[in-house]
DNA sequence: AACACGGGGGG
DNA sequence: CCCCCAGTGTT
């Protein structure tokens, strides 16, 4: 009986990483779980190039998972500022605090433990495993869902559970038999998804690469690569308005802190009004006085108007996520005197300091564009 | 099963 | 400008 591509898939794949993989990042060749894990969850949906700029930085600042467990969570959070997906960074701490406790400050080293904490899924607890135990688990990222869906040329919508579950036992069957191959086929694996079977413009699409399963692909074999895996039409996204404050009082701004489950959660931001749909026409122009009850609810609106002067309209900001547009309209505002605080989220923070607070990216750009910060006060 | 969650790259 | 990319947690 001939050898499958199922048999033979692991050795042909490591045989094209000694030739094609990525080497030489910082994050590879480790067996430290902690070294390993941040590397990971940094890389969930993070580019590599961003990821090599901060990767080394945050490891500097917090060299083990008991340094980690044991810094304020505004600390981590400035740290990870501009990566976006916050949760990644609560979720970060949060498995960091549960290591620390649960497990003695030593990473469990089986597949099932690891997926218990937080912020690691089974794809995360799969590569964890492999590079730094050299457990025999599978990774399932949407790089490896889209090499198995051509490779074998699987219909139907990733996120169906049937073609999900097939996808797992796929991945499973086609691990390396000796664990000591399971860092660099893991490796491999990532790293033919990013640069060879690409989504759009896959090796077997191009000149310059020869791929080394054209010849098994079945997606290939049908001349249909771009068509796998299927992808799903979505809505276009739903877009907002709202206004955001920029009050100054002397050398000092007066940020937020965002509740951490809304978007830039746990960050520091401008005071901002509530979203409004662009779609409702019959909405009012707001009044600045109404943009000060929405976006300062806590506090005794009446002093603070009296101790506002300089009112100008600033900048207006487009700003995108996945599913929603947001529009924000900036006021610029010179407040006369600093006024007491009421609610705690609220803080006057002095324009030399700003690099110790986590700021949402057009938040950081805004401000960098305004004369009033120097270059390095962003700077932590 | 569907949705929420940021930021960056390329056309 | 628009389109594409992407794990985990929550509901």
């Amino acid at each position: 009986m001939s050898k499958t591509l199922i048999d033979l898939f692991s050795q042909k794949l490591i045989t094209w990483h000694s030739r094609h993989g990525r080497s030489g990042l910082p994050w590879q060749g480790k067996r430290d779980p902690y070294a390993v894990w941040v590397s990971e969850i940094m890389l969930q949906q993070t580019q590599v190039a961003t990821v090599l700029e901060r990767y080394p930085r945050f490891m500097k600042r917090f060299p083990t998972v008991k340094k980690l467990a044991a810094a304020h969570i505004d600390e981590v959070l400035a740290e990870w500022a501009g990566l976006g997906y916050y949760s990644r960074a609560r979720n970060l701490h949060n498995c960091a605090q549960q290591v620390v406790s649960e497990f003695g400050g030593r990473f469990p080293s089986d597949p099932d433990s690891l997926e218990k904490l937080k912020g690691i899924g089974r794809s995360t607890a799969g590569a964890i495993a492999a590079f730094a135990f050299h457990a025999r688990a599978p990774i399932l990222d949407a790089n490896v869902k889209r090499i198995l869906a051509r490779l074998f040329a699987i219909e139907g919508a990733l996120q169906n559970k049937l073609v999900n579950d097939g996808l797992w036992s796929l991945a499973d069957k086609l691990l390396p038999k000796k664990p000591s191959d399971m860092p660099v086929y893991t490796q491999a694996l990532m790293d033919f998804g990013a640069t060879w079977c690409t989504s759009r413009k896959p090796a077997c699409l191009s000149n310059e690469k020869k791929c080394p399963f054209e010849k098994d692909c079945q997606a290939n074999l049908i001349n249909q690569a771009l068509s796998f895996p299927q992808k799903i039409m979505k809505a276009k996204s739903p877009e907002f308005d709202c206004n955001m404050l920029l009050i100054r009082s002397g050398n000092s701004i007066l940020l937020q802190k965002r509740p951490s489950r809304a978007i830039w959660g746990g960050l520091w931001s401008l005071p901002e009004s509530n979203w409004v749909a662009k779609s409702d026409k019959k909405r009012k122009l707001p009044t600045f006085k109404n943009i000060f009850e929405e976006s300062l609810p806590n506090e005794n609106v009446g002093p603070w108007l009296k101790a506002c002067k300089d009112v100008t309209l600033g900048s207006r900001i487009k700003h995108v996520f996945t599913h929603r547009r947001l529009w924000m309209q900036i006021w610029e505002v010179t407040a006369s005197r600093n006024l007491e605080l009421k609610s705690e989220d609220l803080r006057w923070i002095p324009i030399r300091q700003l690099g110790r607070y986590g700021l949402p990216q057009p938040i950081k750009i805004l401000l960098q564009g305004l004369n009033l910060v120097r270059d390095g006060d962003l700077k932590n």
